[in-house]
Parts: C-alpha cells; sequence; structure tokens
DNA sequence: GTTATATTCAAACGAACGTATGAATCGTGG
DNA sequence: CCACGATTCATACGTTCGTTTGAATATAAC
C-alpha cells in the first residue's frame, strides 16, 4: 500500500468520476477500484456528497489561489492589464493543471469541466462558491481592460469565456471529433493555450454587439478596417 | 387526456431529463408526473435509453436540417459567405429553438447543452453522430471564409464556437451568477445571439495564434493595418 | 356482437445503490 | 505485554432502480 487509504480513495473517486460521470460512479466502483472497504469513503468522508466535497476541496482552492495571486503581480505591475495578460492569468491555472497528468490534475481539470453542466445540487454549490470569489475578483480588472463595454455587455462575455474554458476543460469526445493532435503533450497544451487565449482574447474584444458586426475594432489593442 | 401517452411521456421526460440530469432522472418520476403507467415507457420505447434516443431525435433532425438549409441558401447567395452568417446559419436554429419555450425547445435546448458534457454513451453516440454531418457540411465554407487559417487551427476554432455554444445552451446557473436579465425573453434571446454571434466572429477572425495577440485582424472580411 | 389488436394496468422481479453495524485488526504509548 | 484509539473488514439493511409479466381494458374491423 504505497499510499494511504484517504489518498488512494481521493486519487479514484477522481478519475472515475471524470470518466463516467458523477452518478453513474458507484461507491463500490471506487472502492473496489482502489482496493478499500467498501466502508472506508463513509468512515473517511462521511458519504459520497462528503467525497466529492473533499475532491474538488483539493484541487479548487490551489487553482483559484494562483488566479488571484497573477491577477495581483499583473496588479502591480500595470495600471491597466493587457486584456490577453488577464484572460492568461484566468485560464492558465486550470489548464496548467490540465498538464499536470501524473499529478492527477488532468483527471480533475476534466471532472471540473463537466460540473459545470451538471446538475448535481451538492456539486453545483461546491463549484460555484468556490468561483463566485474569483470572478468577482476580475471583474474590475476586465471592466478597465475593456472599457468600450457597458456592464452588461462585460458580464455576457465573461459568461462566453468561463464557458469556452469550461468547455475545453470538459474535454468531450466532441474535441476528438474536430481536431486530432499528433504533438507531445507539453507541446500540445502550450499551443492550446495559446490558441485559445488568441480566440478569447479578439471575442472579448468584439465590437459591441449594437454596432455592425462589420464595423472596425476600436478596442484594447487592435486596429481594423470595416470590410466590403 | 389531451396528449396521447407516447407525447406527453417525451415532454416531461425532456423536461426532467433537463431539469436533473440523465441519471439522476427515473422512469417512475416520469411516468408519475406524466400521469402514465410505470411500464407504458418500455411498452413504446423499450427501454429508458430507447426514450432518450427518441427525445434527441424528435428535436435534433429538424434542427439540424434547419442549419444545413440556411447554408445553402448562403451558397447560393455569395461567393465566400461572410462569416458572421456562416455563425449565425449555425447558432441561430439552436437558440430560436431555445426560445421556443411554449412547444418545449427552450427545455430540449438545455438538455442539449448537457449532453455534450455527460459522460453516458448511449446519449453521446446520438448526438455525436448527428453533429458530425452537421459540421462535415459547414468545414469547407468556415475554410473559404477564413483563408488565412491553417486546417488545424480552424478546427481548433469550430471547437471553441461550439464550447460556447453549448455552454450557452445548456444555460448552467453558473451564467446567473454573472449576468441577470430584465427583459422580456424574446428581447433577451434576440440579444443574447448578437453578443454571442459579436463574440464568435472575433474570436474566429483572431489573428492565428504563433502571430502576436495585438497584430491586426487581417483575415476574412477586414483589411488591417500593423498596430504601433 | 364477436374477434383481433393495441394499450394500460397493478404487481413483482432481481440487481445495484448508499449507508450502518459490530467484530477483527492494526499501530503505538504506557 | 497490554490497553486503547484508529482503521479495516465482512455482512446486512432498507430503498430505489430498470425491466418483465400476465391480466384487464380500450379500440377498431368484420
Amino acid at each position: 500500500m504505497a499510499q494511504p487509504t484517504k489518498e488512494r480513495i481521493l486519487d479514484v473517486a477522481e478519475s472515475l468520476f471524470a470518466a463516467h460521470g458523477f452518478g453513474a460512479t458507484s461507491m463500490r466502483s471506487i472502492t473496489n477500484a482502489a482496493g478499500v472497504n467498501l466502508a472506508a469513503i463513509n468512515y473517511h468522508f462521511g458519504s459520497k456528497d462528503g467525497l466529492v466535497k473533499a475532491i474538488f476541496a483539493r484541487r479548487l482552492a490551489p487553482m483559484n489561489a494562483e488566479r488571484l495571486r497573477r491577477l495581483r503581480v499583473l496588479q502591480r505591475e500595470y495600471d491597466t492589464i493587457p486584456l490577453n495578460e488577464l484572460i492568461g492569468a484566468f485560464i492558465s491555472p486550470a489548464l496548467e493543471l490540465s498538464r499536470d497528468a501524473q499529478g492527477g490534475g488532468a483527471r480533475f481539470i476534466r471532472l471540473l469541466g463537466r460540473s459545470y453542466t451538471e446538475p448535481s445540487e451538492p456539486l453545483q454549490d461546491a463549484v460555484r462558491g468556490m468561483y463566485q470569489q474569483v470572478i468577482e475578483s476580475f471583474k474590475p480588472a476586465f471592466a478597465s481592460a475593456l472599457p468600450g463595454l457597458d456592464r452588461e455587455e462585460l458580464y455576457w462575455r465573461l459568461h462566453f469565456l468561463v464557458g469556452t474554458l469550461a468547455y475545453c476543460m470538459a474535454g468531450s469526445d466532441m474535441m476528438r471529433l474536430i481536431a486530432t493532435s499528433r504533438l507531445p503533450d507539453d507541446q500540445e497544451h502550450e499551443q492550446l493555450v495559446q490558441r485559445l487565449t488568441a480566440f478569447l482574447t479578439a471575442g472579448m474584444q468584439a465590437p459591441p454587439s449594437g454596432q455592425s458586426l462589420h464595423a472596425p475594432l476600436r478596442l484594447a489593442a487592435g486596429h481594423a478596417h470595416p470590410s466590403s
């Protein structure tokens, strides 16, 4: 027994939840895969819900702390934080965790992506609570980086941003339908961060939807001409 | 009994699946809510999976047909379809269905959004099969509208696009955390389409991720100046 | 009106679920 | 060595699940 029972349960459960979903993973399948007794989950975590909360607490707290740490660094460095830096501070901790295959971060990130749309109550509550704080911290910085947007439009775009990130993290098999990779994992990760950042930065900088969609971008970094 | 049993089961099941998820909705809760006998599901649909497939078949076929119809119209109208029109043809049928609250389309769209990340096998298979065909049809048009992107970058962006749409459709409560609405439903819908289209159009037009994020847009509809 | 077909019904099946229990085992300090 | 708290164990409980069954009822054709 290399790992203590408690850690082993957390790892295995994280893996199975990510692979088969929350409700479809039984406690028996977890304890069997972990090679521990069925009652161990209730002994160490009280209940299945307790196990879920423990899984999220173990990973989310450091990830969000890293987000806020990067935000503070940027706030010290810039008067108005460039948009792409801001987006990077928000999405990188998640995507970096997803690169940590060996430490199990990748497993968790897929689970986290799923949790955004999974209707399980205890799961939603736990995740939402942890996100609220981070989003509130990032809101003012986004508002400064995108002065051309009114509050409502900005919030919707943050919604789109979170959605795109969540979908990426879910790593749905839909993805493999569209893009097939042939690069080593770390290069592929770096490429994904760049692609996603480029996509999101441009999307956030889009002209307010009241204007014509062909109107030039006049926000943040880009200058462009109207099309023909 | 206003509706025949079969239709009533479809409507109620669609609603409950959207509200509580697939695995968490039991056949007994469905038949109780529909006021029909427990055995009715197995009689009319063979199994719970059969019911799920019937739900998706009823809605997805018309929606994808509408997508392809709009694509054909644009192909007749344009030599190279403008990006925003293309995106509109892809996302509008989904969002319009989501506007159809009375017909139950809205319920289904939330279920569809969830299905992208739900790991249930029969569900994934059904949805993926129906999406493949539509994406293959749209791919060449997107490639023409975005000539500056190589194949791989394009496919990733289509992935981001689908992801953002899926997340919007899932209508996660996370959304209500960010943006609160105070408009009538139809106006809100129109606004959402415009906001989402603006966001996605700009994102798709982002400079290839190899370039600087501050570089001007030089794709598709835009002529751009080098930035400072 | 009788027959054939389609649908609905109450009841039960075996399996799997999350949880609880009490005895057995382990690890360690006195 | 022993005693005591922490942990693991086999086992069982009560529920709920999806599915099946065979009888009862509705519907329609001749």
